[in-house]
DNA sequence: CAGCCCCTCACTATTTCTGGGGAGTTGAAA
DNA sequence: TTTCAACTCCCCAGAAATAGTGAGGGGCTG
C-alpha cells in the first residue's frame, strides 16, 4: 500500500501534483492531516498540506512559527517527535494550542524534522484525533513508514524545486573555511591568525573574500551563512 | 532479518555493545564495512565501525575529515549519497582516496548523513567491493533499510550517550533569540535595535546575556553556537 | 509575597573590526 | 603558456563592538 504510494510519488513531476499527493497520503496513512513544509537557506518556503487555508493564513499572520513548540523542537532535534512530549505549559503556547485544536487539526500529532542540503529545513507532520493510547500504538506501528515517506517526499520536493533553481551554491577556499571556522569557534582575529600561523592582515583578506562570496554584510553574517549552509565543520 | 536486527539493537545498553552490533550489522547487510560516526555540538566524537584501527588512526592523524568528500558532502546535504557521485578530481582528494582503498575500505560506498538534537551530526556508511552495476543495484534495493538502520543506530547512540550527559541544554529568552537572529541576518547593532524597536543599549544587554548563557567569547561565537544548536530560526 | 527572570534604558573608555588602498609568489587549469 | 585563483604580507583612519556598572518595572512561581 505504502509501496505503491511511494512508486506513484516517484513519478510526480510538478509541485502541484505533489500537493495532490499529500492529500492522497492522508488517506493512505489514515490520519486527519498531513503537512509537508520546507524552508530553504534563503528563506523561501514551500508547503503541501491538508490544513484549512484559514488556519494556515492565521498561522502565518500571527507568525506562530516562532511560538509553535513543534517547530521549535524540530529545529533543535532530529528525532521524530510526538506532540504530547513537547512543552505546552507556556501561556501563549497553550493559547496557540487551543486555537489549533479549534481549527480542526486534531488533538494528536507526530512530526518528523528533515534537513537537506545548504541549510534546507523541512517538517513532515501527521495529525489526527485519537486517545493517547490509540495514538501511541498508531505511531509505534507506523514510525518506519513515516520516516520513509517523509524522506521521499522531501527528496521529491527538493528535486522539483531544483528545476526552478536560483540558489547559487558558493564554495569557500580552504583558508577561507579555516578563517571562518576559527571565528565561529569564538577566536578574535588576532587569535585566529595566530592559530592558523598567518598574519592578521592575511586573515582579514580571507574573511573579506569569504564575506564577498557569501554576500554577507559583516563577519557575523558570513559565519552565520556559512554555518547554515553546512560549509563549516566545527 | 533486518527486523530482528533492529529489535536486538533496541535492547543494547552500552556503547560497547553498540560497537559489537555494528559488526553484526556488517554481516546482516552483507557489506565489507559499516561505519557509524557521531560528533556533537561540543566536538565530542563517538564512532562504531569496522575499519581497521590503523586506517582510523591515520585518518585522524592526517585530519582527513577536512578533505574527505564524503564528510564534506554530508555536511552540506542531507540525502544519502553514493560515493561515486562525489567530486574526487582534486589531487589531494585522489591521493586520500588511493590510501583509503589500499586500507581495504572498498571501492564502493554509500553514506547517510544524520542530524540530531543540539547540532549533533552523524554519518552512517556502508562500503564494499563491487562493480558499479552491482553496487547500484545493491543500494537501490537497500536504501530503505539503510535509512531505517541509520536512524535507529543514531537514536540508540544518542540515548546511550545521554546517560553520560554533560551537555547542558541552554534556552534563550525570546528577546535574546530575536537579537541573535537579527545579527545572524547581517544587521549591525543599530539596525537590529531599530528592527526590534528597542534602544541599542537594550539590544546590547540581550546580546551579552545570550553570550553568557551560551558561554560564548563574542557575538560571532554566540551566533555560531546558537545556530549550530538550532536555537535560531532564520 | 519574595525571588527570579525578563524587558527596558544609560554612560564611558578601550579594544576590535571594517573599508580603502597596494603587492608579490605559487600552483593549477585552460 | 598564459591566466586565474589562492595564499601571503603591509598601512591607516573611521566605524563598530566590548567591558564594567547601574537602575527600574513587570510577570510568573513557589
Amino acid at each position: 500500500m505504502l509501496d505503491s504510494y511511494i512508486e506513484q510519488l516517484q513519478r510526480v513531476e510538478t509541485l502541484g501534483e505533489l500537493n495532490d499527493h499529500v492529500v492522497a497520503l492522508r488517506d493512505t496513512l489514515d490520519v486527519e492531516h498531513v503537512v509537508y513544509h520546507s524552508v530553504n537557506s534563503t528563506g523561501e518556503q514551500y508547503a503541501a498540506l491538508t490544513y484549512s487555508p484559514e488556519w494556515v493564513q492565521h498561522y502565518l499572520d500571527e507568525d506562530y512559527a516562532r511560538l509553535d513548540p513543534v517547530v521549535q523542537a524540530c529545529y533543535q532535534r532530529f528525532h521524530p517527535i510526538d506532540w504530547k512530549r513537547l512543552d505546552w505549559t507556556n501561556k501563549n503556547v497553550r493559547n496557540f494550542h487551543g486555537e489549533a485544536i479549534d481549527s480542526g487539526i486534531g488533538n494528536q500529532g507526530f512530526s518528523v524534522p528533515i534537513r537537506g542540503p545548504s541549510g534546507q529545513f523541512a517538517l513532515f507532520t501527521v495529525s489526527g484525533n485519537a486517545s493517547d493510547d490509540q495514538w501511541a500504538s498508531y505511531t509505534e506501528e507506523h514510525v518506519r513508514n513515516l520516516l520513509l515517506v517523509s524522506h521521499f517526499v522531501n527528496q521529491k520536493a527538493l528535486e522539483l524545486e531544483r528545476g526552478t533553481d536560483k540558489v547559487k551554491v558558493v564554495s569557500l577556499s580552504p583558508r577561507e573555511t579555516d578563517a571562518l571556522t576559527m571565528l565561529a569557534m569564538g577566536f578574535n582575529r588576532a587569535q585566529a591568525a595566530d592559530s592558523l600561523s598567518i598574519s592578521e592582515h592575511t586573515l582579514r583578506v580571507y574573511i573579506e573574500s569569504a564575506r564577498f562570496k557569501l554576500t554577507a554584510m559583516n563577519t557575523t553574517h558570513a559565519v552565520a551563512r556559512a554555518l547554515s549552509q553546512g560549509l563549516l565543520i566545527i
